[in-house]
DNA sequence: GCCAACATGTAATGAGTTACATGATTAG
DNA sequence: CTAATCATGTAACTCATTACATGTTGGC
């Protein structure tokens, strides 16, 4: 099977929601899914000029006040069904490359202070991303959210993502004592 | 920065061990390092070319006995250089994109049975790992292994492994858990 | 006048994936 | 003879990233 491009059902997910420019897509995709899918305007732009061109979604020119004009992008029934079909099947397997456990892996080639200096930089970026996620949970509750079954689907990528980081951090943590150790020995 | 072929220090790295030709390349990076590490021969064999071009490997023509010919890649004092300045650098921000976590995102427009199913895919691919993770632990004790300081990284990495594939599955039971509980409301 | 935020795009490049293509050698 | 494993590559294609390019609007 052919690879299919997996940025179009981020984008309709969230158009799912609600219309945006592409502008305020990258916008909502950083506040909700973008602990663990990213996207640019390098890719939304043309991926979204394409839906269009299928149909799956339909533009409309906006005028502003106070703000330049926009394009607002809303989902169409056709896109509506090519999304659900993606959304039903199961996952892809994930193919993973994580270039901090490859340079670990390879530690033996690099100093000790090295491999400790790694580990703090990530344990950095996790702690980073714990307060993110408390954030985006504050952000949930605060807000008027009708749909109690959207928010619980919210929670559970927002649990993966928290015990995600902790692991991480304890991993990180318990390698770094294993270094500090075998030093005093 | 300009973005950097990440294979080409996949390849230094496992030969920075040991001599190997493409075809060995690929398996031997299947068995230490191929569960947060993979590479297909579409990208091994133009990436050794291009290495050699630069000096950083070279390659050395073998014939063998009941088996066809062979290139046998080794590393070079300009690769080990090259590898080594990699290897102590810290490891760039890893831009994830994790499908299943997407579609459990968006799991409100499809069944709760489609979003079950998914988790119990999820569930089997990790619990396959965790197998593999025990072949690749005996297959590291059993080996002989002249150096500890080696094999004490790959420990480290084997030991991710372990716990992420733990927390997947317990989070996937937890989440398959929530959606039977709430059925029963 | 200038900066920040809003807003939309394109071009160049490089990386990764899949399919294709070929051939040697051995075991059954 | 045939299948499996060993062995090396190329071509086509898609995808992602980075840099570039342009323009609006409001606030200081």
């Amino acid at each position: 099977m052919s690879r299919e491009n997996k940025t179009q059902f981020a984008l309709l997910g969230i158009l799912m929601y609600q219309s945006f420019s592409g502008y305020e897509l990258k916008k909502a995709i950083n506040y909700s899914i973008g602990f663990f899918w990213s996207e640019d305007y390098g890719s939304i732009y043309p991926v979204l000029a394409s839906l269009e061109k299928k149909g799956l979604v339909k533009k409309e020119y906006v005028h502003q006040e106070k703000k330049p004009s926009k394009y607002i992008y809303s989902i169409t029934d056709t896109g509506i069904k090519h999304f659900s079909e993606w959304v039903s099947r199961d996952a892809d397997y994930e193919k993973i490359r994580h270039e901090l456990l490859l340079k670990i892996f390879f530690g033996h080639y690099c100093s000790v202070e090295d491999n400790i200096e790694k580990l703090k930089t990530e344990i950095s970026f996790h702690e980073n991303l714990l307060e993110k996620y408390q954030e985006i949970r504050s952000h949930l509750s605060e807000d008027s959210h009708p749909n109690e079954s959207e928010k619980k689907y919210w929670l559970m990528t927002l649990d993966y993502g928290i015990r995600y980081s902790s692991m991480t951090i304890k991993w990180c943590e318990e390698m770094i004592n294993n270094f500090k150790e075998s030093r005093k020995e």
